[in-house]
DNA sequence: AGAGTTAGTAGACGCTTGTTTACTTGTCAA
DNA sequence: TTGACAAGTAAACAAGCGTCTACTAACTCT
């Protein structure tokens, strides 16, 4: 047994992010996790202190979503529509963003929640639009985010077999351009 | 004591509706039901069974969703989108929305709620509309419904306070004509 | 080479959970 | 009035949870 604190650490964190996104919040237990990483489940609490303060260090690994929201305004609309079909369609998902949608509904861990959404896309989608109340239509665009979230956990994977998985695109564009313009 | 089977048996199951709809079936045990429905814990499981059944019994409690969806198809986004616009802007839900929004993240409870939205949301959106795919275009609904739920969980009830409340609604209201229309 | 620091381990602690069993008590028919 | 059936109760069961403490073993530095 190599001796790496950062690398077991790491791994760790790797093995909570995968296990929340897979199979929820409640559903994970730090023995799951220890196992999953190869490590002792003491470890778990020794470097990560709770169960709630590991997933919220784990929520924070980094999502593409903010790199989606990011670049050009003018196009902000299509991405995100993009974003969305793929995710209603296809079976693949990064593991945060599933982790929001299958996170528990403990007081602690929708706080941590709240904090992670409004500031990785209710903020950074607001900081993108022009006229008033840009958070007021920003969260407009996280309902149909988490809608889909919520929709691709209930009805699974490819639930919308696209027949016209361009049309679907479309559709998703045309509502997110109605919520976001001024 | 009077002993009313009929009567202790509806007493647990609002009992249930209530404390799922405020906390979430996670956070709520099967004790937190019997006291405040006035029962021992042992009848809750002898009158439903199991927590995740008693769960599928309160769901079905009913709602006025239902008769949202029901009546004239012309004026269906309106009405959706009024729904939502309240949802987003009062404190006051039906239990049986918040249950759905703070449902827990196991398979069984799953499963149970996919079936209930299924029914209730989809499948009875689909039947209101005309064109090809009418399932397609239920499901994207189903997205911005569930996907209020998600924003006033996190975001608290009241989240848009709205500066224009009907501003609002009509965005929503254009939104839903768009994810329905053929 | 030896001491000190620190990663890693084993195991238990205390608590909570859903559920079940054995029992008591009220109610109603005969 | 009595006996049987059903409603209600108390207590325990068995399992699982997150977390912590006491210990072992590997690495580093002088």
């Amino acid at each position: 047994m190599t001796r790496d604190r950062e690398a077991t650490s790491r791994r760790i964190l790797e093995a909570a992010r995968d296990l929340f996104a897979a199979d929820g919040y409640d559903q994970v237990t730090m023995r799951m996790i220890a196992a999953e990483a190869g490590a002792n489940v003491a470890l778990v609490n020794r470097y990560f202190g709770t169960k709630a303060a590991l997933f919220a260090e784990a929520l924070a690994t980094g999502s593409t979503i903010e790199s989606v929201i990011a670049g050009d305004p003018a196009g902000l609309a299509g991405r995100l529509a993009h974003r969305l079909a793929v995710r209603l369609q296809s079976g693949a998902t990064e593991p945060v963003t599933r982790m929001v949608d299958r996170a528990g509904t403990s007081p602690e861990i929708q706080a941590i929640l709240h904090t992670h959404v409004e500031a990785t896309v209710v903020k950074r989608i607001a900081a993108q639009l022009d006229g008033p109340h840009p958070e007021q239509r920003a969260l407009l665009a996280a309902t149909m985010i988490l809608g889909t979230g919520s929709v691709r956990r209930l009805f699974g994977p490819g639930v919308i077999e696209a027949v016209d998985a361009e049309e679907v695109e479309a559709r998703l564009r045309a509502m997110f351009e109605i919520c976001l313009r001024p």
